[in-house]
DNA sequence: ATTGAAATCACTCATGG
DNA sequence: CCATGAGTGATTTCAAT
């Protein structure tokens, strides 16, 4: 149905690290004519392979300095906690990313807010205020070490 | 020196969903002459506010199923293991993000996998051979909830 | 900071091989 | 899948207000 070749993983690989590269350019670099090259770049889009294309912004240029991550437990006696949970997290614009996982806990959260104090308030009127949940475990990070958002091909 | 306006929040607003918008399009959005657009566009970069721009891709698709999440804790009778295990956790593909942190452990780290054959591999191959690791904990995610890569303005 | 005009560049769409 | 050319639209640069 739709398999990807060496040159497709080029483009998907380029486009990763360059979202603004021209057709032309990029038509260049894999060694394809730019007709050729639309023509992969609009089945790549149909297919799924691209969601979109984003500005990648400095996080401490525009003032959230504190990247934190939260360990949320839920109350299990009902279980439509679950739903709420996740739809008002969704509305939440200071998290970033919210996950249910298996283990010792329900939701990893990942959360970039302002400094400490701001965060207080988050996790207290936010986070905390959320029915059903029953404990959480925050860990600001000291140090980004890697962060990129280039998926391996 | 480098103070964001309405109009420039509004700008990278726009970038951060639709990375491709033409100078032109986006100048339109905000109600701004395509020139002043452009002049905004290069401050933005030079200033630093955008980092750059970049693809998003869909992970199912290429064959990247499984996100977990894992605790790393190190051995910390010799610190320079800490220089050691982030260098080689940033030449890995599989990583997406690598935090230390502060808490109960010492590195946060998010890698996509095709599965947990190859999780198994990754985790005993890659993670807990790398020395002065000394525990880790894996989450694997059962549902992604939320994960744009939207900056809040 | 805006406007306007001109030159360059890129994209698309048609044809074809 | 590749090549070519015409037509369209966008970007950039320059000037001027």
């Amino acid at each position: 149905m739709a398999s990807l070749d060496r040159i497709d993983r080029r483009i998907l690989m380029e486009l990763q690290q360059d979202g603004r590269i021209t057709n032309a350019e990029l038509a260049q670099r894999v060694g394809l004519p730019p007709t050729s090259m639309s023509d992969r770049m609009r089945r790549l889009q149909k297919q799924g392979y691209i969601k979109g294309f984003k500005a990648v912004l400095d996080p401490e240029q525009i003032g959230l300095g504190l990247l934190v991550f939260i360990e949320v437990s839920l109350d299990k006696t009902t279980p439509d906690n679950f739903q709420k949970f996740a739809s008002a997290v969704r509305k939440q614009p200071e998290v970033l990313e919210c996950h249910m996982v298996a283990g010792g806990f329900d939701y990893l959260v990942k959360a970039r807010l302002h400094d400490m104090a701001r965060y207080r308030v988050f996790l207290s009127e936010v986070l905390l205020s959320l029915p059903g949940v029953k404990e959480t475990r925050s860990y600001p990070v000291i140090e980004e070490v890697k962060d990129e958002g280039i998926l391996p091909l």
